[in-house]
DNA sequence: GCATCACTTGACCAATTGGTCAAGAAATTT
DNA sequence: AAATTTCTTGACCAATTGGTCAAGTGATGC
């Protein structure tokens, strides 16, 4: 049997491996309830070998929270190549459902980390979020001043898109309760995706002349 | 000295006390993450004497989420009691934008027990949720079919007004790091109120005609 | 004054926690 | 094939955990 490609990155994989499992942990119990057992018996390894790839599991926990921050940001490019409020701010709703969708346990330890005070990632709060945020309420702002959207407080806009859209993977449980014990199907995200959408844009006054993504 | 007036509960007193420092202990470190010793420091007693009225940490727990969701259900008396769209979806939006303001510690415990799979109080949840929620539907649906809003799936909106509302209880502190590392004031308030509610009623083809409550 | 009750609390316990370590197994380099 | 580096792992440890318990204190009723 030749040897295995990509055999290099033989450390990348095993860390990608332990983050799947430490990812699908903390989301499930939080940083204080995870214990570095249960994310070895998760990912099969044992618990000594968690360690020498993860010194402490503040540092594990760190690196699964900063991977998400990054899809987080992924998301607002369609914000920024947008011509104008329909396709930027549609398309950003999109994104941020089918990122809900896609990756729930990681926004579930965002969730989490930013509910119990972001102890660990305050600085990525203050820095990267902060001047993110600014820059995506210019743009809004110039929207508005433009007439191409009815005034509104840009940041609130944030928050309502941020809330609505993370509320599907924060509260699958909840959703999938009322939703008779069953994960949303293909129809439902579909009917979520729009309505939203749709509220959201109407609400804005924005015409929503149907460019939407399907991701 | 003269016996303290409503000397006989004094049971209830000492248990609410309890629970206060309790809430806050799972609101800011989770249900894992908390220690029974940190409730007793917080509510200054020592530590046996929590365990002698709540024989066990989930005992304790569960008195305090169960204590959230009566408050959660009492924001919905609004939306009954209401003539149409405007007043009951208005209204319910403002009474639940007051309670993230006035407890936004229970709201943390509720979120981060769904977020966590509701292994508490997955009964409540399948019982009160699920039928407080249909009733609720078919009230929408009805103003649906009598033209009084835009045509929109009922349960989707439910959860953006709970996502959008909770979210300022919630995320707290990503919302306050946004806002300068200040807590918002009354202005701020005032400013989310009107603009979730605007939103959301346009969004839907309500004509919103200025009867905010002013909790 | 005495008995019964509710309450308080320091000391304690078994179990679990995050983390260490040394001995070795594999892989890589020389 | 020897040497060196990277990785694996069972056994172990100090600290902390939720929870217990028995000896007390204070009040209430008789």
């Amino acid at each position: 049997m030749p040897t295995r490609n990509g055999s290099k990155n033989k450390r990348l994989e095993k860390e990608k491996q332990i983050l799947l499992a430490a990812e699908k942990v903390f989301a499930e119990a939080g940083f204080g309830g995870a214990t570095m057992q249960l994310i070895a018996d998760v990912s099969g390894l044992p618990k000594a070998n968690i360690h020498y790839y993860f010194s402490t599991k503040e540092d594990l926990y760190r690196r699964v929270v900063s991977n998400i921050f990054d899809i987080w940001l992924q998301a607002a490019e369609s914000f920024d190549e947008s011509s104008g409020p329909a396709e930027g701010i549609g398309g950003y709703i999109d994104a941020k459902m089918e990122i809900s969708r896609r990756h729930p346990m990681g926004s579930k330890v965002w969730a989490s980390e930013v509910m119990h005070g972001a102890p660990v990632i305050q600085d990525y709060l203050e820095d990267v979020l902060v001047s993110w945020t600014e820059g995506r309420i210019d743009v809004i702002q110039r929207w508005i001043d433009d007439g191409l959207m009815e005034p509104t407080n840009p940041r609130h806009l944030l928050y309502m898109i941020w809330s609505v859209t993370q509320h599907y993977a924060d509260f699958q449980h909840q959703i999938e309760t009322l939703n008779g014990g069953q994960p949303l199907d293909d129809a439902d995200w579909q009917d979520a995706k729009s309505n939203v959408r749709a509220i959201i844009l109407r609400g804005l006054g924005i015409d929503d002349t149907g460019n939407e993504t399907d991701a």
